[in-house]
DNA sequence: GAGTGGTCTAGACCACTCT
DNA sequence: GAGTGGTCTAGACCACTCA
């Protein structure tokens, strides 16, 4: 009847102060993992809330793999909680002033081709498409930071052939006009190529942290890019 | 006024919908990245659903970095969209079992002893407390798969002394008995140690893929583990 | 068939922030 | 002060799944 009226701080029985009591809960092992949890209708009777508010921490406690829930059936603990970590995607200057250092970074290729066909079948792309090849190295305090060598599909993104890159990166540039929905991320870490070790300043062999990634706007591709950075990169996540 | 009746599909006017059509406008243009997009109202309106219908769709599209939203303002499309990508977190076991390969594991060392210093400070633990050093080494197919070494904050998860890990591993056991909340993860290619090296059946100085993970459940730490995988390892992850 | 989660509607108050 | 998003309540129908 009564509004409880929340707002970034967690009133008694908003969706946050419910997340939080359950999660005490299964820390407490008042809840043990694989067991059943009362239902929605009971929590909100419980906690003095409508449903939704209970559907909403429930709902976001399993997105992130604490409760697993089915219909008719109920929800329960996660017996192999917390399957996922977040990793931030940021723009390579901003990684690299972030660490208060200068960034700069040259563009080292640039080509406009038809799509090779190991990247046509990793995209999706129709046969012949247009392409955009790009190779540049960023830096930090004009130390190597990254080498980065790109492909973007000009048919998702017609404005970049225009683009010099003299100021502002590919990286930064799609970054900024092509927002896309779907990405794949693949992390390894492996030995410096001969072109690699010279580009980022190391020996042939020497570990390198590669990120490879593709990218989508619902069904469209966008770009395939790999990245290299020597062993002294980092990259973390917090959940 | 009508019940709409959404369910797995996108009926017409879910918040799937709305979310999946905001998305057609900013891959076909109609709303460029920084514009400002109408009001909550206004595309309630336009789309005949309630408002809190278009909120949620809204509110995910923000959760995954595609718009930005503040109040007073309004939702603008991101100029730097999406920042994150997820990373699945599987048990070791399941990993290796995925890749259709036999798994087992041994256990190198296994002590109880007072928290370290370094350790201490990183998880914020009291002095003095007590906590279980696992070392174990994990085959797929017999082949070194990774190299875990792990300690556990017995305050937290006190019935993991009792475990011999004969069976299920420390990270099997942790991940069905300990759910936790918060999560850091710091990924980096290095060089194998001489210790690492002789693990994982590599020379030293090889490259590997080092993933150091702490968790906790809501304040508590669990435990903090650094696993490292030889250089033919991958750590991918869909958005 | 019946119970549980999934989602929608309609209306409301609040919090933040810009002017 | 005013406008926009943030969230809550109350009630409802639907979809999935188990028995």
């Amino acid at each position: 009847m009564t509004q409880t009226g929340t707002g970034a701080a967690a009133q008694p029985n908003s969706f946050r102060t419910i997340k939080t009591e359950i999660l005490r809960r299964i820390r407490d092992r008042v809840w043990q993992p694989g067991e059943l949890i009362p239902g929605e209708e009971d929590l909100a009777r419980e906690f003095g809330c409508a449903r939704v508010t209970v559907n909403r921490a429930l709902r976001e406690l399993a997105d992130i793999g604490i409760v697993e829930r089915k219909r008719r059936v109920g929800t329960r603990i996660a017996e192999h909680p917390l399957r996922e970590a977040r990793l931030e995607i940021p723009v390579v200057r901003t990684e690299v002033e972030a660490r208060g250092a200068q960034y700069r970074f040259s563009v080292l290729s640039r080509d406009e081709v038809e799509v090779p066909e190991t990247l046509r079948a990793r995209l999706e792309l129709p046969p012949g498409a247009p392409v955009l090849h790009v190779r540049c190295l960023h830096f930090a305090d004009n130390r190597p930071w990254q080498f980065e060598d790109r492909w973007i599909n000009l048919a998702a993104v017609p404005d970049i052939a225009g683009q010099s890159f003299e100021t502002v990166s590919p990286n930064e540039w799609l970054v900024r006009n092509a927002p896309f929905s779907e990405m794949e991320n693949d992390l390894s870490a492996a030995g410096a190529t001969t072109e690699e070790a010279e580009m980022l300043g190391v020996s042939r062999g020497d570990p390198v942290f590669v990120i490879e990634r593709a990218t989508w706007l619902l069904d469209q591709p966008i770009t395939l890019v790999r990245m290299v950075h020597p062993s002294s990169y980092r990259m973390i996540s917090r959940v």
